[in-house]
DNA sequence: CTTACGGCCTGGGTGC
DNA sequence: TGCACCCAGGCCGTAA
């Protein structure tokens, strides 16, 4: 599953290979997953690659028109689950599932392979990809321990769930999250606003760290995920939580769990990762909240 | 406003 | 051999 570290891994690749190439040639099969297909059929033929980058999970290649326009032109590419970007001589076979060709000026191929076609592509202007990603929290990997420790605390839901929230931090999804609170020893139900300050500086440690060792290693490969080259990454040999139910805590040996959070699955260490005390309802201040609430709705009649 | 939840997209893998 | 069902991540609509 491309997260953060995968996609990172992919963006340098093609910032080495794409960087200063023209296209050549678009050629799509299936394009259910493409915003407008007519567009990238048209517009990318004549463009050329001014960079590759990464901006939480999305890939955005920044491209050049060779009419000299001045408008800035942008790829965007979201690899959902299975999507998968090869560069590769136009000979090799084409497998299964491969939905785009960009033919480059250098005599290669950039295909787009995609099983289950969750990914995302569109070729946007300036503007609108700016409110594509605008919407999107920090990079975790740049974010201050102080901002990370306002941004977490302001979330009333799970801390699972605030760190798979895209708004609130962008790049993380279901591996890397289980990971970083397995690492940071915080349970994945604890609410967010609920995390003292020792808790905040270890998961933004973890995240952290999580996500370095990760790129290091060039990702995780649990089915699909592939490298530029088709390699797979390493990362997933140092997976602690995540597909770990049944198996024992790398630490205490205690059998890791696996448990629905925000309809995903979760694993987690019981003894490492203790649980928060169970959320009451006392009697006592269901009144309290149903007067406030009373008050509120008042004030809202009153507009 | 925020949060929770269910459904949807798709098709490979699994179990009967 | 066939087939129903589960599940994955992101997103969106709805309800509270």
């Amino acid at each position: 599953m491309p997260e953060l570290p995968e996609v990172e891994t992919v963006a340098r690749g093609l910032q080495a290979v794409l960087s200063g190439r023209r296209i050549l040639a678009v050629r799509l099969g299936k394009t259910d997953f493409i915003d407008d297909p007519a567009a990238l059929e048209q517009q990318l033929p004549g463009t050329t690659v001014s960079r590759v980058r990464r901006f939480g999970k999305f890939l955005v290649v920044d491209l050049q028109r060779s009419d000299g326009a001045a408008e800035e032109l942008s790829l965007l590419i979201h690899l959902g689950m299975t999507g998968q970007l090869i560069v590769c001589p136009p000979e090799v076979p084409i497998p299964p599932h491969t939905h785009v060709f960009v033919a480059l000026d250098d005599g290669r191929e950039l295909r787009y392979n995609d099983v289950r076609r969750f990914g995302r592509m569109a070729l946007l202007a300036q503007g609108a990809h700016e409110r594509v990603l605008g919407g999107l929290g920090v990079e975790p990997l740049e974010v201050s321990e102080a901002e990370f420790r306002t941004r977490i605390q302001a979330r009333k839901s799970r801390i699972k769930a605030v760190l798979l929230n895209q708004s609130v931090l962008r790049g993380i999804g279901n591996i890397y999250a289980d990971e970083s609170l397995w690492r940071a020893k915080i349970h994945p139900e604890k609410i967010g606003a609920r995390l003292n300050d020792d808790e905040l500086r270890r998961l933004h440690r973890a995240v952290q760290h999580i996500l370095r060792e990760a790129i290091r290693l060039r990702g995780s490969s649990i089915s699909d995920y592939v490298d530029l080259d088709g390699g797979r990454g390493e990362f997933q040999q140092k997976h602690r939580a995540y597909q770990h139910d049944g198996k024992k805590c790398y630490r205490c040996g205690t059998i890791i769990r696996r448990i629905i959070v925000a309809g995903r699955s979760t694993h987690f260490c019981p003894q490492c990762q203790a649980a928060p005390p169970k959320p009451r309802k006392p009697r006592k201040l269901a009144t309290q909240r149903s007067r406030k609430r009373v008050s509120r709705s008042r004030r809202k009649a009153k507009r």
